[in-house]
DNA sequence: TAAGATGGCTACTCCCGAGTATGGTGGATG
DNA sequence: CATCCACCATACTCGGGAGTAGCCATCTTA
């Protein structure tokens, strides 16, 4: 509550010439400063506590500021939840983007999205791009995100199919393996906390390990064997006769 | 509102003999069946609009009573979605109970498993079992469904390892593994509806074959080639010369 | 230094929904 | 027939949280 906009008269110092426009765009750019702090912190207190559970008291408190200095911001709760979910949603349509002009393999472009997407999922605003409930939004900002929702599942099936078709996908059916695919990676949101021994790529990353092995054995590759524990390799397809444990 | 209770008399018509306790041991069984029907229609509500958004009002109106019947059933709305919860997960539980004596592979139990969790996802009380959130109960019944959860999680890790041992899974990390394949189960609490073109079964039957496969080509085999498109097999790891689309 | 813009706070309103106090009805029991 | 209990409705209380009205401070610009 003291140290409140302690930086920016120090910034202002820097800034050598100061011509007569300066001032009142850098105080647009400081309100742009300051919404993003709310959504950010918005996201934060959703992340931790749910969407239903967090007041915007809460949230006003987070940034040492009262309610009505949050509702400065922005319109309403639901827009907030809104816009958190954006932020999170564009992380994925930018992976696709990337990928998109990269001279690779259906399956590997399709590796690529994924572990953008698992980032973004265990990323701050994850939770809201996964969890955010269409009922919780008005009509209009529902429509808007079940639209980006579909965009991203489309372009899931679309990487599929073309890698099904040069070859370097096993022959599956796209739809289903594009929701089994995008389920297992937006679950992390549940069960993911920062501070923990993994970070949102790894997880990402032993995820597409996982889904491009699948559970059936096969011949040891060089990555399967990699991260096997290392155990002498065993014949695919025998029974077992160990006993279990 | 004019037809309740239409039945009883006539079920207590075609019951002969009628001993001095059978009029109040029927009364204990109806008072069963209410409680249940009132679980149920919560599991339907909190289904289609969410915990947050329905009210014990919208769950009366449903039942043809009012509020203070429901409390007459149930001590508060927590406990409800708690029951809920309870009703989905004791379905999975059942579904260990059953594999646990068959003398099958780790895969194939697992895969077991793994059908009987798509089911119940995908059934009335998956969602409550799968979005609950812990936020949203008191301390203990919190716990309660921590340890449910995790009770299950470990089963998971427990098939796959014993699959890995057994040498009927792909080596593979259990923990990891365990959370991709339940949280694409669990996704399909988000998306799945009744009414569909696929059933519970059907989705989680689809789902044990995609990740049997993994994406990496495999050798074509009997279940695999049933499932393709007929196209003429492709040789893997050729990199795309057609055009995507 | 005056006037306006900008950003923030105090102190409300207002509604919704969880939970309850209380009373009525109808069937079982003596 | 009198009574009791199970069951259910009417009609409340009450708290919490979304959103607002209106005032104050500070900074900008003329």
């Amino acid at each position: 509550m003291a140290n409140r906009r302690a930086s920016p008269p120090a910034a202002k110092h820097s800034t050598p010439p100061a011509s007569p426009w300066r001032a009142s765009r850098e105080r647009v750019r400081e309100r742009e400063v300051k919404r993003e702090a709310v959504i950010r912190a918005a996201a934060h207190a959703f992340n931790r506590k749910g969407y239903h559970n967090t007041s915007l008291d809460d949230i006003a408190a987070a940034l040492d500021v009262t309610k009505p200095t949050v509702y400065y911001y922005v319109t309403n709760k639901e827009q907030l939840l809104f816009e958190c979910f954006v932020a999170g949603v564009e992380q994925i349509r930018a992976a696709f983007r990337e990928v998109k002009q990269l001279k690779l393999t259906g399956r590997e472009r399709l590796n690529g999205v994924l572990r953008h997407y698992g980032e973004a999922v265990a990323s701050e605003f994850g939770w809201c791009m996964v969890r955010a409930e269409e009922q919780d939004l008005s009509p209009a900002m529902s429509g808007h995100i079940k639209a980006l929702k579909s965009e991203i599942d489309q372009g899931i099936r679309r990487l599929i199919r073309e890698g099904v078709q040069d070859g370097s996908i096993h022959p599956c059916d796209p739809k289903m393996t594009a929701f089994a695919l995008a389920g297992a990676l937006n679950w992390i949101a549940h069960w993911y906390r920062e501070n923990q021994s993994m970070t949102g790529a790894e997880i990402a990353d032993a995820f597409v390990t996982i889904f491009e092995n699948g559970l059936r054995p096969r011949a040891a590759t060089a990555s399967a064997a990699r991260r096997a524990t290392p155990r002498r390799a065993v014949t695919p397809r025998r029974a077992a006769t160990r006993a279990g444990r």
